[in-house]
DNA sequence: TATTATATATAGGATAACAAAATATTATTT
DNA sequence: AAATAATATTTTGTTATCCTATATATAATA
């Protein structure tokens, strides 16, 4: 599977949205679940998912909430709000019309 | 057609690579193809389309020709290099791996 | 005459991805 | 016991590229 990085671009906040709404999860979780899912193409660096995070908690997409672990480790587990849930189905349907405007492009109809 | 003006980032040089695989052609034409091939969903600016001109032909991807017209004006033709063909190949084929890597992720296979 | 369409170029600002390092704990290996 | 690997989050700096806006200039149209 040949990878090409700046296709992510304008991707990953859908992705992270995508994957939060099947299921509250934390950062490290996240990277992890989306190279498996994936099978192995996406591999969110730390510089990248965190800030997204971040992003997408100010946008009020998503929320953060610590928990502590029995062995009295921290971890931050983010779940998706309303605001997520609507902006997800906008997202759906603006990646679709995007991936036919590209093909119409590299695959021309022939008659 | 809903516009997510974010999702072109990366993808701009593969869509000219392509138009210019077609047919040779000039920078505003290439906008008015882009626009009309793709049922209005790409309007380049040309503040995004020269500047990505001049990057692929730094790249010896595609080589440009002025061109007078009969009435004297300039025009700036451009055709793909065999460098550039190669480059479409790969590109054509990092795409697909995108989408089906996107698509793993937004529509999770159900059993 | 004024506006629109054609045609190219570039400066400046914004966004977001990456690399890399910092910090800290737990688990595994040597 | 010590070293390393895995887990987990944060942040700083760099780079790429897309957009806005402007500049320039000619031809066609209203």
């Amino acid at each position: 599977m040949v990878q090409k990085r700046e296709l992510i671009k304008g991707n990953s906040d859908s992705l992270l949205l995508c994957l939060l709404a099947q299921q509250s999860m934390y950062g490290y979780q996240i990277i992890k679940e989306l190279e498996k899912r994936s099978q192995g193409y996406f591999q969110f660096k730390e510089g990248t998912l965190y800030p997204a995070l971040h992003r997408l908690e100010k946008a009020g997409l998503i929320l953060g909430k610590w928990q502590l672990l029995s062995n009295g480790r921290p971890r931050r587990y983010y779940h998706l709000t309303a605001k997520g849930h609507a902006k997800l189905s906008t997202e759906r349907v603006q990646w679709q019309d995007f991936i036919n405007a590209v093909n119409l492009i590299l695959q021309p109809a022939e008659i």
